[in-house]
DNA sequence: TTGCAATATAAAGATATTTGAATGTATTTG
DNA sequence: CAAATACATTCAAATATCTTTATATTGCAA
């Protein structure tokens, strides 16, 4: 096995631990279907706005979501294609 | 949000993060290629026999993989057709 | 420029996970 | 039956993660 290949392995099994958390799992959900702000997803989701936040700084830190800052307001969306794939795959299964 | 999806969505967290380690996502994508025994995989994956021992007991319990015993070897191979097909889906995209 | 709303970050404590070492349990073979 | 092989389990230490609380930053409006 090279070393490639065991980096490959260590950054897929990052990005799937990253995105097997609760919270951060439904805000993805949330911003597959349209980009939304941190209150926004917030109150969607029923946690703190700190927690909200500090989720999302892990998934942006890992290159599966993007901020944009329009005024005062910041809008998250999804930019890592696999990370929707998968999150389309499992809602196809569950239903 | 209903407490079903809410459920769902704890669920689903918690195979993504099972799978999402990199011994364990390595030993699933050596059986999915085929079934195997414990001492093939900690040859193959280059851990010591408990470690891979103690991995395979992580997802054996959340029902990813399944053991079977011949004799003196126990056969490990994959049961959760979703973890298949997520593993699948990054092979495309990562080749 | 002061104050407010929105968001980010830091620190701390609690909890969970990972790992290695040691030991235990089946099963086969001599 | 005893020894060897294959695998499982348990325990403790190290490390990582999660959540909460408090505080900082940023942009805007008055």
């Amino acid at each position: 096995m090279s070393i490639q290949k065991v980096n490959e392995f260590s950054q897929i099994a990052e990005m799937l631990r990253v995105i097997g958390h609760p919270v951060r799992l439904k805000i993805i959900s949330e911003l597959i279907e349209s980009e939304k702000t941190v209150s926004e997803l917030w109150h969607l989701i029923g946690h703190s706005q700190s927690l909200v936040s500090q989720h999302l700084a892990v998934l942006r830190h890992s290159g599966i979501i993007k901020s944009v800052r329009k005024g005062n307001a910041v809008y998250y969306s999804v930019i890592n294609p696999t990370v929707v794939k998968i999150l389309k795959l499992i809602q196809k299964q569950t239903n």
